[in-house]
DNA sequence: TGACATTCATCGCTTGTCCCGATAAGTGGA
DNA sequence: TCCACTTATCGGGACAAGCGATGAATGTCA
């Protein structure tokens, strides 16, 4: 016979009570289940712990001692039921996401901030990383998912769609080309152009390239960081693309944009999980309110 | 559904181990019923706290939460167990005892100088009282048992007679009267005598007068304490009467005694208990080694 | 690439045990 | 001595726990 919760909680409500019928009462049993119950663990134990007479009920020696160690065993495990509840229900728990510079810098400090108004107990942790890191840290469990752009396909992540938006051009303000009201690539290229070095540029170029041999994508100067690149394009040294999710961010540098056409460039962006991991109840929120809000955006009116 | 011991130790087990076979194994359970405690868990705290494929498990970030939490509350409860044995088995307890001071200062003194060999983990408390104080101390609950004089029956307490000893005589070495071996209580009255305050002397002085008209126990000294009337013995200040109990502190005043007949006076002891109660393992193992050491000194021999 | 080995999940079935209601037994008070 | 009240015991019915068999998924090796 092995000691048992439940016969726990009735010693501990027993002697809290001092009468078998009243702690019966309040544990929502029968008296001759407790007294059966207390019996158990005096077997169990193998000392009496209750001396019960028919009018009076007290704790032994022995079970004055053992009291304050059940009562606290029963307490902690009170505690981490409601550690666990409270992670259910958002008013505690962690969010760690890893995602590129650019995106951690303007759409989800958005989010993270409208959804910390929501449940300030959770604390989100935002990675801001090279793109080509988020997928290892995704991968190694650094953080609870990623966001990037498109991958091959990968046998331990599962990639949900967050979106899937046309670059545009990213003008300073009085700049010739924001006479118009649309733009096509061919146009926009006639002008000094800043991008970022490595792949965002090389695809975007094999990309124009391919839709026609007029346009070649050759920028000028090359920078790590699209915050650089903004940055320098509102200093009036150049023109860049982005994607509209950066929206606060070109506000913020008075930058215009302008859609641009012929061909339309689009990028995917996806929330990128680890297939054999129950991310945590804060994270799945967080998850979810990323794709939420993410699909009430009109992207498409970015182009103010 | 509520949460279990079972499925905690389930979950510690299977943290540690990391596979629900191996897991089962060392919980002497099969692995489906492994796998339905694990379910049942998750279910009682309405989180998934085990990622599992059929090739890894590892813990969900809500399961490493609550992980150190539910392996301290095990933790916990088996040292509470191990407290209840080692109480149970005699390597901790306390045994709380009253007696009469010249009780305490002699028999009681050896047997628990012999008994706390026996039981080095048990801590046995002498209260050494006035006679008149022992029963109020037993009643109280302050003692789990005392020693005293016969009594009249008590509803609540139960007596246990320890020992039924006669009066011996104490005399000084070289006092006239060591030259006989046995004494008559004619003879021995004689000589000044020390005897004690209160009722001690006046039972005495009733018994004797009742058993022959001559005897006149009438004192030349009174004192409070035995220890002192033997004291003043050792002294040659006078002759005194004592039970044969006290045979460690006669023999350190080198105090001679000698039997006294006609009558013989006798004395009963007892242990007394209270009914209600349970006493402690530890007490309980006092109270048999006590009756145990008792029976086995021959008092009759006590006369040297 | 496919068969195999390994591991966890699911499903009936049986066994045991848990709890309840009824009732007995013990105790203090009138 | 009876009554009121409290705990202990007992028998039966319902429920659950655990087992074995089987299924499903996945990594491995030929």
């Amino acid at each position: 016979m092995n000691v048992t919760l439940r016969q726990l909680r009735a010693f501990v409500t027993l002697a809290k009570l001092g009468s078998f019928t009243e702690a019966a009462t309040a544990l929502h049993i029968t008296q001759p289940t407790l007294s059966g119950l207390i019996k158990e663990l005096e077997q169990a134990l193998g000392v009496q712990i209750v001396n019960r007479t028919t009018r009076k009920v007290e704790l032994s020696s022995v079970g004055k001692e053992f009291l304050p160690l059940t009562a606290r065993i029963l307490q902690d495990l009170d505690e981490a039921l409601r550690a666990i509840t409270d992670i259910k229900e958002l008013k505690s728990g962690t969010v760690r996401v890893a995602a590129p510079q650019l995106m951690a810098c303007t759409l989800l400090t958005d989010v993270v901030s409208s959804f910390s108004q929501l449940y300030p107990g959770v604390d989100v942790r935002l990675s801001d990383s090279l793109v080509e890191d988020v997928l290892p840290r995704v991968q190694g469990g650094e953080v609870d998912f990623g966001i990037g752009p498109e991958r091959t396909e990968n046998r331990d992540i599962a990639a949900h769609l967050l979106f899937d938006m046309p670059f545009v051009a990213v003008l300073p303000q009085q700049h010739p080309l924001t006479r118009h009201e649309h733009l096509t690539w061919a146009e926009f290229l006639g002008h000094p152009l800043i991008s970022l070095e490595g792949e965002y540029t090389q695809i975007l170029r094999r990309e124009l390239h391919a839709a026609s041999d007029q346009l070649n994508y050759a920028p000028t100067k090359e920078v790590s960081f699209m915050t650089t690149a903004l940055s320098m394009a509102s200093a009036g040294l150049g023109v860049t693309v982005c994607l509209p999710y950066a929206r606060s961010l070109l506000s913020l540098y008075q930058l215009q944009t302008r859609t641009l056409s012929e061909p339309t460039v689009r990028r995917k962006f996806h929330l990128l999980v680890r297939k054999d991991r129950v991310i945590s109840p804060a994270a799945q929120a967080f998850f979810d309110y990323l794709l939420a809000y993410v699909a009430q955006q009109k992207w498409g009116s970015m182009a103010q």
